[in-house]
DNA sequence: AATAAATGTCATATATATTTGACACAATGA
DNA sequence: TCATTGTGTCAAATATATATGACATTTATT
């Protein structure tokens, strides 16, 4: 339940775009995207950065969203 | 570079109580303290909700901070 | 000073994130 | 309709997060 999709496709850039950007597989971004997997704090960062968010944008769901 | 720690002992518990809180191994903490690696989101969270924090707070450092 | 608690660290084992290559299918555009 | 691009997924291999047990050292606490 994690955000990355539409943050992605806010960019309009595809998995594999992204993937390159960051420098992993295209199928972990995939992955990651469907909730099959649990990235790395790294990962994450990554994520955020090149997105052009941060963390709490990306993952912290809920009630306690500062 | 996190801010783990601060937030631990900010709490007065330790490494131990914390560990055992979140249900992870005490060198799991401490590796995380001192950047020795790399946790998992799952981890990430877990720690930010029984720090009583979130993940920008914990883990986002610098100039983009919100 | 002595005892206990907290921390840092080592070595080995296991679970799992991530990679690589590949294939099928959906969506898009020529 | 054909070609292309994006996406979901599988299987096998590798890298690394995490666990377990142990020990040394530092930091309270008495």
């Amino acid at each position: 339940m994690n955000h990355v999709r539409e943050y992605r496709k806010q960019k309009k850039i595809s998995q594999m775009e992204l993937a390159k950007r960051i420098g992993v597989a295209r199928q972990t971004i995939n992955l990651i995207e469907n909730d099959k997997y649990n990235p790395s704090l790294e990962l994450c960062l990554s994520l955020a950065h090149v997105l052009g968010t941060d963390l709490n944008s990306l993952f912290w769901d809920g009630d306690e969203q500062q």
